[in-house]
DNA sequence: TCACGGATTGAATAAAAATGCAATAGATTT
DNA sequence: AAATCTATTGCATTTTTATTCAATCCGTGA
């Protein structure tokens, strides 16, 4: 339970991957990419996913309709990158002098992606595998900041 | 009917600053809180005022759905923030140690939410009422630079 | 003033989104 | 493994939102 469905979780990452890349107005559009993707979901579960996701629908310049990324305040500090790592990181371990990260599985590229982009004074160099991230640091006790700094992105809301 | 252009703007100021006093769900709602205010419409207006003013429906963390000003015009957001607040402010002073800006009556809260959104770095509190918001600073010196900042976003054209 | 043209609106309706319910998949405990 | 939870999902439906169409309003220029 702690870990949750990795299905949902992929879905979830794909919606965000859909809509940061292409305009889309409706939900039933959305299942239709989802289903191409190899997702096969109706409206109902796209319409949950988007309240977990908390996505937005609003209007463009044009007054045209389109999903977006919200920027809620919580997310504003990290960005959509925490948003990322929430979604895919399962465990965050100190392992010698390194920060090991365990992501569902083909996720790892991106959540060492979002790492990457954090530009943690710390953090000397990344590797992702396809659901391992390893993390060097400059000194050993830096180790545990960083998990430390990861923990709390991923405990927010 | 004595509907207009001019009841048109004052409508939409009537939108902004009910969707951030309180929360709203639905479009019906947002019109019965209108219809009370003095303004008579239906649903069919709102749903325009809505897509006009790019406000957006989204989940809050306890997945209840409500109406807020869309933050997806982050660079625009001086500029979209800023228009609420001359639309809305009447003055702006310092008294003591706080700053005191008076709106036009009932839009407090609108525009506090605006300046709240500044998140100018002196700000460490805001208390709307009516027509009049106080804002804390930091340090007595904080003052004249919030009020010169104020200034400075209601004299733009 | 009166006629014209674009804007605004309501009523009705179409379109889109949210949800109750039941089935089932997954996890947890015994 | 069986029993027992919890979470996820689709289907059907309700609820909510967007739009179409026609009427009315407002400003502008003759």
């Amino acid at each position: 339970m702690e870990q949750g469905n990795i299905v949902k979780k992929r879905r979830h990452m794909k919606i965000l991957e859909l809509i940061s890349s292409q305009d889309i107005e409706t939900q039933d559009d959305l299942s239709e990419l989802l289903r191409i993707a190899g997702f096969e979901v109706t409206q109902a579960t796209v319409s949950r996913d988007i309240r977990e996701l908390k996505l937005t629908k609003s209007a463009d310049e044009n007054g045209i309709y389109k999903y977006t990324i919200s920027q809620s305040e919580d997310d504003k500090s990290i960005g959509k990158y925490g948003f990322i790592l929430r979604e895919t990181v399962v465990s965050c371990e100190k392992a010698h002098s390194l920060v090991v990260v365990k992501t569902i599985s083909g996720m790892a590229n991106a959540a060492c992606a979002a790492i990457d982009h954090m530009q943690w004074p710390h953090v000397v160099g990344t590797i992702a595998g396809d659901d391992t991230i390893f993390i060097a640091v400059k000194e050993p006790e830096d180790v545990k900041n960083v998990v430390e700094a990861l923990n709390s992105i991923l405990s927010r809301a």
